[in-house]
RNA sequence: GGAGAAAUGGCAGAGCGGUUGAAUGCACCAGUCUUGAAAACUGGCAUACCGAGAGGUAUCGGGGGUUCGAAUCCCUCUUUCUCCGCCA
């Protein structure tokens, strides 16, 4: 959510940024900021009614006291009227407030600079590329029928006990899925991230303040009866530790990592890319989150950026660097990078993280906020990105690893999976 | 799940219808003193919104109500604690 006064104050210019997003914003934030404007009028009036209410009960107060009943309940009849006058209009500033957060919770964060203009995924710019895709001298298989034949994962007892999208995965193929999050976390903590274990079930304030809610409810799934919503990331109980807290320039910057299954209900997403692995509604991912000053948030984006190459890296996949366009922003992101890892059979690029930096869009419906040098208060900023998703990644190593005689563990792993070979 | 008690500033803890945005202590910050520090003393020390400012408004777990006036009374929700039950 953006700030009303940064809309007020850069108003031209966010209406250029909104461009990349191929929105034309200009009638929603006018509208905003007439309907602050309003806000500001209606509080006004009704300050001054209750100010006056005030006085008059103070008074009352007096006179009882002096003994001068009579007067006082002259006050009294005139302090009823100011009462059901000032009653209506904070019956005003209440509709007008929630008008104004509706228009608010719909205007998605402004893009930096550097984030290109476009449409859709197909205007992304690639950064970088790296590692080999590797050749074979035979025809790879496509990790659902590798897994299928070493029994590694099971999609068909996962549609009998859940449906589809919840797999078994079983003897070696759980061990991957164990050794991968360990070596992600061990990573994590090595750059200096704290790990937490959080809790799966997260109440609405939560979905809110990360910016699930109120718009992408459809994504996860909703526990009707006790009001929770399973996470679809651990982003989102990991940045609301940080909810409604106000912090001390020298907290930053703060980093948290964590493991967790990921709940997401892909609702409209069915006949794309759905095969095996490639889109699960239960999945492993560990996630690294900051907190940062406004002024070292790209720096702490570019510092999440080199840790997920390094994982890239260690575990010797061929993978790229792509910088998102407006319009496959997204809706709470300032800027996002995603990774994408070669999958040889798949013979495409698989998208295993994505990194972005949220500035003070989710802050400011978070409230997370620090004393500034100058005492006051200012919204911090929230960045995170997966290091990593696992499903992909499994894929990725189980087809490009593949020999005519197994499948070969990457070197890295092997101390975690006590295992070279499948 | 049943019965009872409670929720006040960073923490502890008063207040239980009327100059109470809230005593007091601790913590913290600044100043005096000191070569420096400690101690002592003096002052400051919640958040949001409105206002150029003076200042105003709201907030004592959340929401609603009674009243001219609510931290204080009522309703409701949430959370915590104690006891009982159940349970990895």
């Amino acid at each position: 959510m953006l700030a009303v006064s940064y809309i007020e104050e850069n108003k031209e210019e966010i209406i250029k940024r909104f461009q990349k997003r191929q929105l034309d914003v200009t009638e929603s934030i006018n509208n905003i900021l007439t309907l602050d404007s309003e806000r500001k009028n209606t509080q006004q009036l009704m300050d001054a009614e209750l100010a006056e209410a005030n006085s008059i009960a103070k008074e009352i107060g007096i006179l009882f006291k002096k003994g001068n009943g009579k007067e006082a309940n002259e006050l009294k009849e005139k302090a009823g009227k100011l009462k059901e006058s000032s009653a209506e209009l904070k019956n005003k500033l209440q509709t007008i407030e929630v008008k104004l957060k509706e228009l608010l919770f719909h205007l998605p964060n402004v893009p930096q600079e550097k984030v290109p203009q476009g449409n859709s995924e197909l205007e992304n710019i690639e950064i970088s590329k790296h590692g080999n895709i590797p050749t074979f001298n035979f025809a790879p298989k496509p990790h659902w029928d590798l897994v299928k034949e070493l029994d590694l994962i099971d999609f068909e007892l996962g549609v009998k006990v859940s449906g589809a999208g919840f797999p078994f995965y079983k003897g070696k193929g759980a061990k991957i899925q164990r050794a991968l999050i360990n070596f992600f976390l061990d990573e994590a903590e090595k750059a200096g991230y704290e790990e937490v274990i959080t809790p799966l079930l997260v109440n609405e304030a939560s979905g809110i303040g990360t910016g699930q809610l109120p718009d992408k409810d459809a994504q996860m799934y909703h526990v009707n009866e006790d009001e929770l919503y399973l996470i679809p990331t651990a982003e989102v109980p990991i940045t609301n530790m940080y909810r409604d807290i106000i912090l001390k320039e020298d907290d930053f910057p703060i980093k948290n990592c964590g493991y967790t299954p990921c709940f997401r209900r892909e609702a409209g997403s069915y006949g794309k890319d759905v095969r095996g692995l490639n889109r699960l509604h239960q999945f492993d991912k560990v996630e690294i989150v900051q907190i940062s000053h406004p002024s070292k948030s790209n720096e702490a984006l570019e510092g999440m950026i080199k840790h997920v190459q390094g994982l890239l890296e260690k575990l010797n996949l061929p993978y790229r660097i792509l910088l998102l366009c407006g319009g496959d922003l997204g809706f709470a992101s300032a800027i996002t990078y995603d990774f994408e890892v070669y999958s040889a059979a798949q013979e495409k690029w698989l998208e295993v993280s994505s990194v972005s930096n949220f500035e003070s869009f989710q802050s400011n419906r978070l409230k997370l906020r620090f004393k500034n040098s100058e005492g006051k208060s200012e919204l911090a900023h929230t960045l995170n990105g997966s290091a990593l998703a696992l499903p992909r990644i499994v894929a990725a190593i189980l087809e490009n690893n593949q020999t005519e005689n197994g499948i070969v563990i990457p070197e890295i792993l092997r101390t975690y999976t006590g295992f070279e070979k499948i």
